[in-house]
DNA sequence: ATAATAACCTGAGGGC
DNA sequence: TGCCCTCAGGTTATTA
């Protein structure tokens, strides 16, 4: 389900309603996630979640004692409600807070995961080799254009790649690159210093534009307060195959890519 | 080492 | 109504 935006988007919404609020007790009715819930996350029972950061699509609640790791993956989801509020079909995990709120993690597909670690969350298999935060100052056209200078893959894959840069999955990667004027199965390496600095510009813009906008709803993405994203009204590709390019009005072209579906328009992206 | 693709899992929607 | 197929916001593991 989300991407940077709509993780982001989660975190601002339920930060001020459990920051330095005292966790009383977890309650996991699937276990099966990705991975395993380790049974160490009991570790977080009556911590203080100290913050709460993102890092790529990860978050991180932070305890005195150790961090909990939660990837949303494809269908997960969290908000925050009042204890006793009824369960739904794939409520997978409650994180019950003393103030009576719940923080609760609901997944379908279970792609996602909830991991623990008491040592620097940074430091772990699944972060430390991430690429920069796409919305700071590492991630910049010289570096784009350094990760691309030897690689032979569609410009769209290397974008989506977490080791190159971290938040861009496929619907901000299609709007970057319609928004760029590349064309997604551009061997990176083909790209000018001109292009790199066009698609970083484009990537932070969308990004920074769909956080604004409270994050994309597709199917049900929420924020934590069951309002929905409206990012979606600014899609310029994605789900408009067939549909006329907003900047042409030849009709939109799909194509698989990396088993991800892919729209662009052939004649506004070269 | 790099690159394609299979896999994890559930549900919705379309065609017949 | 039911069956079979494809598709879905992600990422790792396996194969080539």
């Amino acid at each position: 389900m989300p991407e940077l935006p709509e993780v982001e988007t989660t975190r601002q919404g339920i930060l001020p309603l459990l920051k330095n609020q005292q966790v009383i007790k977890i309650i996991v009715r699937q276990w099966q996630l990705r991975w395993p819930i380790p049974k160490a996350i009991k570790q977080l029972e009556n911590q203080l979640i100290t913050s709460i950061e993102r890092r790529g699509k990860y978050l991180l609640f932070r305890s005195a004692v150790g961090t909990a790791i939660l990837h949303l993956g494809m269908s997960g989801r969290v908000c925050v409600l009042p204890i006793d509020s009824p369960l739904k079909k794939h409520d997978h995990v409650d994180i019950i807070f003393l103030n009576k709120l719940c923080l609760r993690y609901n997944d379908t597909r279970r792609f996602g995961a909830l991991l623990w670690t008491t040592q620097n969350p940074l430091e772990h298999p699944l972060l430390v080799n991430l690429g920069p935060e796409p919305l700071t100052a590492k991630f910049n056209p010289v570096y784009l254009l350094q990760k691309a200078a030897r690689s032979n893959q569609a410009i769209k894959l290397l974008i989506m790649n977490s080791k190159i840069v971290v938040g861009v999955g496929n619907i901000y990667a299609n709007e970057a690159l319609f928004q760029a004027g590349i064309h997604p199965q551009r061997p990176a390496k083909t790209l000018n210093p001109s292009e790199a600095k066009t698609l970083v510009t484009s990537i932070k813009a969308v990004l920074h534009k769909a956080i604004k906008a409270g994050g994309t709803t597709l199917k049900d993405f929420q924020q934590s307060d069951g309002k929905p994203g409206y990012f979606q009204q600014q899609l310029q590709v994605y789900g408009r195959q067939g549909l006329d390019c907003l900047k042409c009005f030849n009709p939109l072209e799909c194509n698989r890519l990396g088993q991800r579906m892919t729209v662009y328009c052939e004649f506004c992206q070269v």
